[in-house]
DNA sequence: GATCTATGTAGAT
DNA sequence: TCTACCTAGATCG
């Protein structure tokens, strides 16, 4: 369920569950064994977000790295913790609640250098104060890269996945495989801007929601507009059904191995 | 029960 | 551009 906002919401629970404390931390797969016995027994100081990657402060040298990948999850309950079920990669139990992680593409124990390595490699990310949306438009507006593969590279929006990607181009009009050289940087901005209200919506909902309130009665009268993940969406995953804002069938295609959607009417631009 | 699919990325070709 | 990786839910028969 990762995009960007699914991390920085777990880096949210986490901190406000286990920042502080001190935790056990273990993985009942084995897979981690080594990396949950360097942090088994001491405090979670923090625990932060920056695109897809989330990060668990024990020290200034001690960082879990998680990134969920495609199929990565994180669950968390209120103790006490059962046994584990199926393939736990690590386990993690505060004072009052317990989270399971599986199936991710990353959980591993990281120096700061190593971190600071990943995060340098991220572009601006939507979601932290400390973002700078010129350092996405500087390479954006220099590359003849279309659109919508730009818009997954981490290294220029950190966080922006397949769903982002397909709603905010279909919001703003946007074709999804214009150059980003020909974008209009007042478009750009808007878009930015977008971004980062539907992303912050993403991370108090966990759920990707995009249609505008006045498209919703029109959209209840075509189903279905609710994606399997739970969030209201205008053409992500609907590729052959209509447009909830003009009734054409929305396109779908492979670009660079990912599923992309869009409207042919609607994303001219 | 077998097969397919997925909000992702790294590494090989 | 392709493949491998990892897991669970949806879909097929």
């Amino acid at each position: 369920m990762p995009e960007g906002h699914t991390l920085h919401r777990l880096a949210r629970s986490h901190q406000k569950l286990f920042g502080g404390s001190v935790v056990e931390v273990s993985s009942p797969q084995g897979r981690f064994a080594a990396g949950a016995s360097l942090v088994d027994g001491q405090v979670l100081t923090r625990a932060e977000a920056h695109g897809k990657h989330l990060f668990h402060v024990y020290g200034p040298e001690t960082i879990v790295h998680v990134h969920l990948g495609l199929y990565g999850t994180f669950d968390e309950s209120p103790l006490p913790a059962p046994a584990p079920v199926g393939q736990v990669r690590m386990r993690v139990a505060g004072p009052t609640h317990w989270a399971d992680l599986r199936g991710p593409t990353a959980c591993e124990v990281l120096t700061r250098t190593e971190v600071k390595a990943i995060r340098d490699r991220l572009g601006p990310d939507p979601l932290r104060r400390d973002a700078d949306a010129d350092r996405a438009w500087t390479r954006i507006s220099k590359s003849r890269t279309p659109l919508a593969v730009s818009l997954m590279d981490q290294a220029v929006v950190a966080g922006v996945g397949n769903v982002f990607r397909a709603e905010i181009l279909f919001r703003h009009g946007v074709h999804p495989l214009t150059p980003g050289k020909v974008l209009d940087r007042t478009l750009w901005t808007d878009m930015w801007t977008d971004l980062v209200g539907l992303m912050r919506l993403g991370v108090r909902r966990g759920r990707i929601d995009t249609v505008r309130d006045e498209h919703l009665p029109k959209a209840t009268g075509r189903a279905p507009r609710v994606d399997r993940h739970g969030g209201e969406v205008y053409v992500y995953r609907r590729a052959g059904m209509p447009c909830l804002v003009c009734g054409t069938e929305v396109a779908g295609q492979v670009l660079a191995a990912r599923n992309l959607f869009w409207c042919p009417t609607c994303q001219t631009a």
